[in-house]
DNA sequence: GTAGGGTTAG
């Protein structure tokens, strides 16, 4: 076994398999529990198709397979959705073990849930009724949140009620910052009341999703509401439950109330960061209060916060939204040299900006400094797999040098959408009705 | 399986 795992940390499960069909031809005394313990083994390192070559070698041999190694492969290949390969092994695994056994319940219910989930609470009931010691699957919600279904899971915990598993705040926690971020905050309250009741406390950072979420969905008040409530069960809200609130201020043009939130955050002993600082920049150059948004900067590097690409191209963004280029680049030079160059969309509105008054010899230079940064070429190289064609780096590359500016501005507002979705909040799920737009914060 | 998992930007 010591020489298995040395061969598998070298990473070569070609060495390992080798180790094993030798052993084998060999004859070696306890070779099944070798075999079953490589298998335990490969599992581990996540290697889930190796250890099913090693199970293999088990059944070519009619030796023992052991529970353990049934329910490990198959774990590993549902995770990795292997459903093909997982089918076969839970028919074989029926047959050793008969459906009463315990590990092979809980694969069943991880892989019904992966096809249907009404079948996997029907199998659940069906397996209760017997009396077996099953119990609630826990490890088929997290086959649901890993696939990204987190209304299934809500669903499948709402409707087991008095059912439930033991189960730990962390996977409560998992399926509400799902719902959250599917754009179903309310359904996560309604989950986070739920689990209130069976006595499981969340601590902050699972509100903070929720307040994100309903941020996220314009539910800037109920937002505020649970902020305000937080008090009430005794949670202390953290730098990240202001500063989501804070940015969504910001955005919505609330600056006043956005810096009173802010002064009650310093008052409570948090210094605040440069994410916070930008959420004030970026807010005050959206609606043109590009002094307000300088001043900030000031008052950022007297707190010894580092401004960072975000903070640039939002102040690049603020001064071509007044259509002063000189600002804008001058603001650009001035941080080049000091080692904070914009990002994409910095460059963007800088090279939208000359465009704009005609001055194409300069937004070429721009662009070819945009190609050469390595957080732009990361990102415009991150979509590149799904286009077969030409790679849209080369592409810009070859209009920039032919001139082609116009052209090349084209390309960058098309897949700019792709890195920056706008309008988050009016997707299909819409929960709650937008209304920020009627909304004052009413704390003082 | 018996640790760790979950939160903020245009």
């Amino acid at each position: 076994m010591t020489l298995i795992k040395a061969i598998a940390k070298a990473e070569s499960m070609e060495g390992v398999l080798n180790l094993i069909f030798r052993l084998e031809n060999l004859g070696v005394d306890m070779y099944d529990t070798i075999c079953n313990d490589t298998i335990s083994f490969l599992c581990k390192q996540k290697c889930p198709l190796a250890a099913t070559e090693v199970y293999m070698v088990l059944r070519k041999n009619q030796l023992l397979v052991t529970c353990k190694s049934y329910y490990s492969i198959l774990k590993g290949l549902i995770d990795d959705g292997k459903i093909w390969l997982s089918q076969l092994l839970i028919g074989s695994f029926m047959k050793d073990y008969g459906i009463a056994e315990p590990k092979l319940s809980n694969i069943l219910l991880c892989y019904l849930s992966l096809k249907d989930i009404n079948s996997a609470l029907c199998f659940l009931s069906k397996m209760k009724d017997n009396d077996s010691s099953v119990t609630f699957p826990v490890c088929a919600l997290k086959v649901l949140m890993k696939t990204g279904r987190f209304l299934a899971a809500y669903e499948l915990v709402m409707g087991a009620k008095h059912n439930l598993p033991v189960m730990e705040m962390v996977d409560y926690s998992i399926i509400v910052d799902g719902l959250c971020k599917e754009g179903y905050p309310v359904k996560a309250l309604n989950l986070c009341a739920f689990v209130k009741k069976m006595g499981v406390v969340f601590n902050i950072i699972t509100y903070n999703s929720v307040i994100n979420g309903l941020c996220r969905q314009g539910c800037l008040v109920e937002a505020f509401r649970l902020f305000d409530s937080l008090e009430k069960i005794n949670l202390i809200p953290s730098e990240i439950t202001y500063a989501t609130l804070i940015d969504n201020l910001c955005k919505e043009g609330y600056l006043v109330d956005a810096k009173k939130l802010l002064e009650r955050m310093l008052l409570k002993g948090y210094n605040g960061n440069t994410r916070i600082y930008n959420s004030f920049i970026h807010g005050y150059c959206k609606f043109g209060q590009l002094e307000e948004a300088l001043m900030i900067l000031d008052h950022m590097e007297i707190k010894y916060h580092d401004p960072d690409e975000f903070t640039v191209s939002s102040v690049i963004y603020g001064f071509c939204q007044k259509g002063d280029m000189e600002g804008a680049l001058g603001f650009y030079f001035e941080h080049k040299g000091k080692g904070i160059p914009p990002d994409f969309l910095g460059f963007l509105h800088l090279i939208r900006g000359l465009c704009a008054k005609g001055r194409m010899e300069e937004a070429r230079n721009i662009l070819r400094e945009m190609l050469q940064s390595q957080s732009v070429k990361e990102l415009i190289n991150s979509v590149n797999t799904e286009v077969e064609t030409e790679s849209i780096e080369s592409i810009l590359v070859f209009l920039c040098e032919q001139g082609s500016i116009k052209e090349a501005v084209t390309v960058l507002n098309e897949v700019s959408p792709v890195f920056f979705p706008v309008e988050k909040w009016f997707g299909p799920f819409h929960e709650s009705q937008k209304t920020a737009a009627t909304f004052r914060v009413e704390w003082f």
